[in-house]
DNA sequence: CGCCTCTTGTTATACTATAACATCCGCGCT
DNA sequence: AGCGCGGATGTTATAGTATAACAAGAGGCG
């Protein structure tokens, strides 16, 4: 179970995730640059999905390039190579809650306030993929709803 | 199990669907007009997704209006209705494989060709949102890969 | 130095989707 | 018949998401 939905050390999600990464690049020869780095900096400050265009307007703040190209290369970058999930169901981007390890990622997506929670499950289409000589890449799985707190604001 | 990558009776497919659209829209109150009914024969041609452009094309060529509104609306009655399903991964439509029935779909989805086929599956994540205080009210299952066709031709 | 690769940056364009407003048609009511 | 109404279809315009193609700089290495 993530902890996105509970009140958490967040400092730790940062910082492990971000040593996840540098140890990662540097074990198979890729560069986490400035950039990179700081783009994965600002999914990880919070558990919420945030929009190409959401992190492009916060690196063309900080002084990076203000083209969509810029955002869409180290998220591409980021997704990759494990240290950020793109969801699917709202088209946005979110760090990686548990970096290092490989896995096939499930979600908890929160319609309301956008926070996600990654969670580790089966991959559940195996048996009827089998049955027919399907070959599974990957697997999309993005429960969508409402998180504890947006429930007891409704 | 779906029939999408099998040799099958498409007819059936086809005359079961339209006639499950009929019967919900009568027990309704809703409309399946000719709008509504030439994009589900559309989507039902195959058992390929489509997305919406190109099912506006097909419709602007039979007379119907030519601008995006006309077929998302279309698309939007035939997916709220349970005739249709968004295949998010793709940004893109399908006739629904089980009309009539309310269901949670999933789908193994071939991203060299397009087919899609339907399955029935358990909520996977059901067990991880009770745990967490998560209220589930859709649930994305799409699993990516290589149908038995294209994997051959691989 | 000259060449190669990788990264970042740009311009331009493509693809996906919706808001807002206009028209038409069938239906119930007076 | 005349009117008001809701729903379906149509339009214009715009918003939101994503990529192709090209230019320029940094660093490694012959
Ligand atoms: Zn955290
Ligand atoms: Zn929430
Ligand atoms: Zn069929
Ligand atoms: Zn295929």
């Amino acid at each position: 179970m993530s902890h996105a939905f509970d009140r958490h050390d967040h400092g730790t999600c940062i910082a492990s995730a971000l040593s996840a990464a540098e140890a990662a690049c540097a074990g198979r020869g890729m560069q986490l640059t400035p950039l990179r780095r700081r783009t994965l900096e600002i999914l990880l400050e919070s558990h919420v999905a945030l929009g190409a265009y959401d992190v492009l307007a916060r690196l063309e703040a900080e002084g990076f390039g203000s083209k969509p190209p810029v955002a869409y290369r180290a998220l591409g970058f980021l997704v990759e190579n494990g240290f950020a999930h793109r969801i699917e169901g709202l088209s946005a981007y979110v760090a990686c809650a548990r970096p290092g390890s490989p896995h096939d990622p499930s979600f908890l997506v929160c319609r309301s306030c956008r926070r996600v929670a990654e969670e580790e499950i089966q991959a559940p289409l195996a048996p009827e993929a089998e049955a027919e000589g399907f070959a599974i890449e990957r697997t999309v799985v993005e429960a969508q709803g409402l998180c504890p707190a947006c429930r007891g604001r409704a």
